[in-house]
DNA sequence: CGCTTTTGACCCGCGC
DNA sequence: GCGCGGGTCAAAAGCG
């Protein structure tokens, strides 16, 4: 283990990019897919808490799901009020431990300075890599997913997946181990996936300033920004412990990177 | 007082 | 055309 600060924790985030449509009269919206294994806590989270990132989510609605014992909780952005922004959060029907939170969408706001700080940080770190550095754009929902850096992610990091036996897990293409400064109690496990792997292969520099960062195998080790909001361990075991909303967990900049990854797309309007 | 959560109803798309 | 399932909206209640 390289994190110096996670040595009870085993943070493993399975993050699913993919590209569907909603049943609903959404036609092709940008889906992201994290499962979040909850081991032990897994009894202790009163629902499935969605480890949210930095912002604040409001639950509009919940609905149990045909074939899981679980319902699915319906989440949007409260950050901002014209964020659309959205997520669902429900339990892996097979590992009650496991969540799969579905980003839908992505922010159209900056986001707590908390965010910004960190990602200041990686701007600078690599500023001379993007030249795209626009933070994101007001209408993610006709984006297209076309971010591939994981594919030489996992080339460099063969990981293990340990939720990989969900329905949606067959779309699952890689896994990477996410080591947080501040292990919370869960083991988040991010799974990329792209269902429509197209051409748009974007310049891996780019991935690297996004994705590289977070998953290169010294996340936030790097990142002393990233330490600075992490609170204090044994907060954070109380977080999750009674709570799933609570933006300030290690563990969590890397669900707010995958974010903040996802709000950077450049828009490819087909 | 304002915001969030909860719950039921309604609407829409898809499959049969 | 009908039924099923999923997703969203709206009203009410609770909490800070």
């Amino acid at each position: 283990m390289d994190s110096p600060s996670s040595p009870d924790l085993d943070s493993k985030v399975s993050e699913v990019k993919a590209e569907t449509q909603s049943s609903k009269r959404r036609k092709v919206v940008e889906k992201t897919v994290v499962r979040v294994k909850i081991g032990e806590n897994a009894g202790k989270l009163k629902s499935e808490g969605p480890p949210s990132d930095f912002w604040s989510w409001r639950k509009y609605g919940q609905k149990p799901i045909k074939g899981s014992p679980y319902p699915r909780g319906y989440y949007r952005c409260s950050t901002s009020k014209g964020c659309s922004a959205k997520k669902q959060v429900e339990r892996c029907r097979t590992d009650s431990s496991v969540l799969v939170i579905t980003y839908t969408s992505s922010h159209n706001h900056p986001g707590p300075d908390l965010l910004e700080t960190n990602l200041c940080q990686q701007q600078k770190e690599h500023q001379t890599l993007s030249p795209e550095n626009h933070p994101m754009t007001p209408k993610e929902e006709e984006h297209q997913p076309q971010e591939e850096q994981e594919e030489e992610k996992q080339n460099q990091e063969p990981t293990t997946v340990l939720a990989a036996n969900d329905e949606d897990t067959s779309d699952v293409h890689n896994f990477h181990y996410l080591q947080a400064p501040t292990s919370p109690p869960q083991d988040i496990l991010i799974t990329q996936e792209h269902p429509f792997i197209e051409p748009f292969m974007e310049n891996p520099e780019k991935a690297h300033d996004t994705f590289g960062i977070v998953l290169d195998g010294e996340p936030v080790a790097s990142c002393p920004e990233v330490m600075t909001f992490s609170s204090p361990k044994s907060e954070e075991n109380d977080f999750f412990d009674e709570l799933e909303e609570l933006p300030t967990s290690s563990a969590f900049s890397s669900f707010m990177r995958s974010n903040f990854f996802d709000e950077r797309i450049p828009v490819v309007p087909s």
